[in-house]
DNA sequence: TCTCTATTGTTCAAATTTCAAGAAGGGTGC
DNA sequence: GCACCCTTCTTGAAATTTGAACAATAGAGA
């Protein structure tokens, strides 16, 4: 017979699992920094910018709302606010009002902004075939598409009460 | 006759590899996000600092010196510096001089710091688990550790004058 | 020994992120 | 209309991270 649930011994990783969660963290360790070093150089500024920037540009009229924007990033709406800010300083962004709602606001890239990012697309287009899909099979870059989105979908459940960055 | 190789057009992404490259992107902001709310709450700090716990109670006498460390770990010496600075606060760890080269410090885990870990380990274990490897069949779990360790590896190239976090 | 360069680790300030709190509008039921 | 709760977004302070500069020591070579 088994103890109690709750002081159940817990199931630690194989070591072949350590293995594997180690080098997650080493690799997406290093990959963050090198594109935020990348990205900082050539673009002044981070890579969550810069891949805001991205999103923008490609959303309807090159404008989201604030919430949909954190949505698309998988990030907390007050970053967000901080972000749009800083880039807004730079002339990269725009805020509009909603006029359907008027709690909210739009988020728009303006022409600098898409000007600064076909400026660095190349470039960081570039690092990241150099760091990641030069380096891979095409199996393995299928394979790390179905991954990852599993581990995406896996922490955005639909229930609702569920913690969301952007519901935070 | 193509353009010479400054003006050459980048090699743009896929369809499939931008999907790849975006789930990516959506997974570990995801992951990140999960696990540091995960310790914070249940660890009171951040998985990076957790993670340098668990180093340290990996390594003889659960202790490194600090660039070292910082290469286990692949941050900056000076994030290190901060993030000791703040476990030795909690008494978690604690720093020792080097005999053998005065410039040098040692990061030791201390007895409180070892027992914190031991309350948190099930916790993270479990969020690990819940998050990844529940998730992945025995494949997908070898194809990630072999990815991330080809990527980890790239960014870390042998050569001489190498851009490494702990040698900045 | 002396000099020059490299390594080690820290520090400060600026940038970014987190967290808790709050202002303001929307929407429902009465 | 009003009371109530929810959503939207922002704000300020604390925590963390980055980047550059620095002090101290090590190590190699003349």
């Amino acid at each position: 017979m088994k103890t109690p649930s709750a002081a159940e011994e817990p199931r630690w990783l194989t070591e072949e699992e350590q293995r594997t969660w180690l080098a997650y963290v080493h690799g997406t360790t290093l990959l963050d920094d090198h594109l935020d070093r990348q990205l900082q150089r050539d673009a002044g500024m981070p890579h969550l910018y810069y891949h805001l920037l991205v999103v923008l540009s490609g959303a309807p009229q090159r404008r989201l709302r604030m919430t949909e924007l954190a949505m698309h990033t998988k990030i907390t709406r007050s970053r967000l606010s901080h972000a749009i800010a800083r880039l807004e300083k730079n002339g990269w962004v725009r805020r509009e009002d909603c006029p359907s709602d008027k709690r909210g606001q739009f988020a728009v890239l303006t022409e600098g902004g898409f000007e600064t990012l076909e400026k660095s697309a190349p470039g960081h287009v570039a690092a990241v075939r150099q760091a990641l899909f030069d380096r891979l099979s095409p199996e393995q870059q299928k394979a790390l598409g179905e991954i990852m989105e599993i581990i995406a979908e896996g922490l955005q459940p639909k229930e609702a009460g569920a913690d969301l960055p952007w519901l935070r």
